[in-house]
DNA sequence: CCGAGGCTAATCAAGTTTGACTAATCGGCT
DNA sequence: AGCCGATTAGTCAAACTTGATTAGCCTCGG
């Protein structure tokens, strides 16, 4: 799974409808052009996908008030909150290695209860240590270790590289479990989104 | 840059002439498909991609001795080799999130001389602290931090897992200036590859 | 008042990735 | 002899990603 469709819904469903140049802002102030794929293209081409899956709903609109060419705007259906719902989930649990859904999943998780949050990021605490021990395993067939010569240092990183995971996931465990952030059903929720008419301070440089 | 061309390029230039099917092997017993888009189309049209420009040669050759379609072997030319030492010093000092491509550059470092790959993750280290500052300043606006709510641990888990890429890569630069492992230069290589009608015990589950 | 440059909004072609599928041959079993 | 399943080798359509490009409108200096 790449990052692109969980931040596209993510930013359309804050917005509660959105124009593509809409979420492609969004995402920029995000700083997520730095961590994914999140590029002019993939927006525009997953929104439209999206909407022919039915989990978007397309609103062709007269041309934009500040030029340019005409706008198409959307807006989630039902079906495209319970994706929304799956692929936050699935972010937060799911250990593929990929840095940019994770971050993903960080970003929106407070649309989730606070004790689900906690929930989610406990199995993925268990995904990790599965993870770890695979590659153990894998690496360190009967023969013993030290067959594999430097190959054994791509094992040596993926190990490392898992355990600084869950050393920090444990971190954001605590800190949420402390009472941070303010969760789904909590009152006021952080919007992360821009105005309509404010200016993106971390525009993507062009 | 995704790992799959580096990947490609590696496994035929370990064989001096290969076939798909003999790259695909390899990568699995590399574990590749685990880590990095090693899989059967991605394989192929790299092979195919990469004759067509010139880095691969393809012999076409009679059927295939032991059943299957008849296949095609690859070379690489010079320039292909060129190609392969490029991406292979851009695998390892472009810190770009990409595990599976340091992956790979770390399967291949021992292609280089001692002094060079030590150099390169050297630079590697520097790449890390300009990202780390990078992420640091981006996510730490003149409002000072705390404005980000629940956002600011994104920023946190990108600075955690830099450092912790930080002191792995020092743990590698001090096990190879210790001598361990047979670069370039220094006598017979330690080779990752199948032999022709060795078994693969790594094999993918099909 | 006019044209250069910049912003807004989106499209497009080329390349890449995915996962399922095809097809040929061999070994073994009945 | 006939056929089943495993292995070998590769293909294909559909989806996705990338980077460049288009095109309308606004603003500002000269």
């Amino acid at each position: 799974m790449s990052a692109i469709r969980l931040l596209v819904l993510g930013a359309v469903r804050q917005h509660g409808r959105a124009h593509g140049y809409q979420v492609r802002n969004d995402l920029e102030f995000w700083g997520a052009h730095e961590w994914s794929n999140a590029k002019p293209g993939s927006i525009y081409h997953a929104l439209k996908q999206m909407a022919k899956e039915g989990l978007l709903l397309a609103h062709e609109v007269a041309p934009s008030t500040a030029g340019g060419p005409p706008r198409v705007e959307y807006e989630m259906t039902e079906q495209g909150a319970e994706e929304y719902f799956a692929l936050l989930r699935q972010a937060l649990t799911s250990y593929d290695q990929k840095m940019d859904v994770l971050s993903a999943g960080i970003g929106f998780i407070v649309d989730l209860p606070r004790e689900e949050a906690v929930a989610l990021l406990r199995e993925r605490l268990a995904r990790l240590d599965e993870w770890r021990s695979a590659v153990t395993d894998y690496y360190t067939p009967e023969n013993g270790p030290g067959q594999l010569g430097h190959i054994g240092e791509i094992m040596n990183m993926w190990v490392h590289s898992a355990d600084s995971e869950g050393a920090w996931t444990n971190g954001l465990i605590a800190r949420i479990e402390g009472g941070a952030y303010t969760f789904a059903g909590e009152g006021e929720p952080f919007v992360g989104i821009l105005a309509d008419d404010e200016p993106n301070p971390y525009a993507a440089p062009r």
